[in-house]
DNA sequence: AAACGCACCAACCGCCGAACT
DNA sequence: TAGTTCGGCGGTTGGTGCGTT
């Protein structure tokens, strides 16, 4: 039997339009032939029909039989293909939605480029189009100068993967979406002299020997912000000058820190990978250096002692920054009053919901996501509508019933395992923030200025936002807490203060930030501005 | 109006691992 | 156990439409 007339037994009619075309049975002369030259190409409407016609009758699978039996003159992976990415029944077509979007970024910065793992967590969208979506969206960020993950993203997910992997290095490369070599090469240091104000150091504390505006970032070069893990410091109460005796070893893995003017000449050395504490002995008063390997999250804030202290840590970019950005950074953290040490009690106060964590605390979403709002708002708002609560940010950790991407938390679950590299990279930014037990009576209490903005950047339900802000203007005393920088610090000083210009109650961002966690970010973000 | 660049998307290609013989 | 087949995956390419010059 012709292959023709096999194409007719099986689908009838819609064969005819086919066999009159030159999709089938037809070598490079016209002729048919029982070898047909399998077509390539785009597919045809004819052959989609064909295709789901076969498919409805048999089932998926069994691809390469396809063009025996149908007589398609694909070849079953082009088959495969096809029904997988847009015949199969719910596809989700158009644009991602922000929330999809922002899963991806978690996605991504946690699995690096495994679209089909990705797909299976995206109901209705195909590896084929995430991976699209990835990369546009990388050729847009390259060329734009942005990272492509905000940075703790980049830094949580890493810093997981490399307890597992002894190589983070290939990790960041392949993984985390690193520009090539030969734009910005990444150099073993780093981090070096970093400015305060100016970028990824503002988490320090007002009332510490070591203000946030005598850090110095001296170098910020985009090839200072290689494809290196974040090099995370903490530091007690003290000069940083104590902890220069660290600075003896595997210099070429650390990163420098220049605590300016009066500490011109001192350095508190971090590594990538690695981080020191100097947890403080109350006793007499020497300064305990305490070496904890990243990803252990064992630091300091989990046995500190008692005395007045202050921490500093120190998240370092792990991907390219130009220098203009790293500079916006820096520019709303400036102040005596930092966002960060603003916002950093914030997150200890966070409600620990595993669901929360994942869908809206993420770190990984931090930075970009307000970027995506900022785009979102920009360019249309046909993925999202205020009482579309399937479908919205605004939403509470616990209203997301709805949500298309519920189902997503269970196969998210093996990345918030504690146990798992993954798991931990999620959570340690959380963990991480400690508030000491003695000093400041209102250690927890955040700063009302910025922990609006963390807020928003991690999806706080709008209640919890008021009872922070209660509490803080209630007690306007500085906290003493270990402060660690969250991303979302990154995305409150540059993605929108200062890419989008400073925060008025006009700004498109604070705007749909607003609508997204249902609070006004107007005034807070002004008194960041002026602080 | 034409040329150009860019973004987006569909599809192909090569590799790899699992299943099967 | 080795070879083959098949399906899946990720990287890459080519086509198309749109905006800009």
């Amino acid at each position: 039997m012709s292959q023709n007339a096999k194409v007719k037994v099986d689908n009838g009619g819609l064969l005819r339009d086919l066999i009159d075309s030159d999709l089938v049975g037809k070598g490079r002369g016209g002729e048919s032939t029982d070898e047909a030259v399998l077509k390539k190409g785009p597919w045809t409407s004819t052959e989609d029909a064909i295709l789901v016609d076969y498919v409805k009758k048999h089932g998926e699978g069994n691809w390469n039989a396809v063009q025996k039996n149908s007589g398609l003159s694909r070849c079953g992976k082009s088959c495969r293909l096809r029904w997988a990415n847009h015949l199969r029944p719910n596809l989700k077509k158009g644009a991602f939605s922000i929330e999809e979007e922002s899963l991806i970024f978690e996605l991504q910065a946690k699995m690096g480029n495994k679209w089909a793992r990705m797909a299976a967590l995206l109901p209705g969208r195909t590896d084929n189009e995430i991976k699209n979506y990835w990369n546009t969206r990388i050729k847009r960020r390259l060329r734009a100068g942005l990272p492509l993950h905000p940075v703790e993203g980049c830094m949580q997910a890493v810093a997981g993967e490399d307890q597992q992997n002894p190589s983070f290095h290939e990790i960041n490369t392949a993984n985390m979406g690193f520009l090539p070599s030969s734009g910005y090469h990444s150099p073993d240091v780093v981090f070096e002299g970093l400015n305060a104000g100016q970028g990824f150091l503002s988490c320090i504390s007002e009332h510490d020997e070591v203000s946030t505006g005598s850090l110095q970032m001296n170098c910020l070069e985009p090839t200072q912000f290689g494809s290196r893990m974040p090099c995370m410091i903490n530091y007690q109460r003290g000069s940083i000058s104590q902890y220069s005796s660290f600075s003896g070893k595997s210099e070429d893995l650390f990163s420098f820190l220049n605590p300016c003017e009066d500490d011109r000449d001192e350095k508190i050395i971090g590594s990538f990978g690695h981080s020191f504490s100097f947890d403080q002995d109350p006793a007499d008063k020497n300064l305990l250096p305490t070496f904890h390997v990243q990803g252990s999250h064992s630091f300091s804030n989990g046995n500190s002692s008692t005395s007045r202290r202050t921490a500093l840590k120190l998240e370092l970019p792990s991907f390219q920054a130009s220098e203009a950005e790293l500079n916006s950074m820096w520019i709303a953290s400036a102040s005596n009053q930092t966002l960060l040490e603003s916002v950093d009690p914030l997150i200890q106060s966070l409600p620990r919901s595993p669901k929360v964590e994942s869908e809206y605390l993420s770190p990984q979403n931090n930075g970009l996501l307000e970027v995506l709002v900022y785009e979102a708002t920009q360019s249309s708002t046909k993925n999202q509508s205020h009482d579309k609560g399937s479908n919205s940010f605004s939403q509470t950790a616990g209203d997301t019933g709805g949500s298309s991407l519920d189902f997503c938390e269970t196969q998210l679950d093996e990345y918030r395992d504690p146990i798992s590299p993954l798991g931990q990279s999620e959570t340690s930014i959380f963990n991480d923030y400690r508030v000491s037990a003695s000093g400041g009576s209102h250690g927890d209490q955040p700063h009302a200025d910025t922990f609006p903005v963390h807020s928003a950047v991690l999806g706080l339900k709008e209640d919890g936002l008021n009872q922070f802000e209660l509490r803080e203007r209630e007690q306007e005393t500085p906290t003493e807490s270990i402060y660690t920088w969250p991303d979302a610090l990154l995305a409150s000083s540059d993605w929108f203060g200062q890419r989008y210009g400073p925060f008025t109650g006009e700004t498109p961002i604070s705007d749909s930030m607003a609508f997204l966690v249902g609070y006004d970010l107007t005034g807070d973000y002004k008194r960041t501005a002026e602080a």
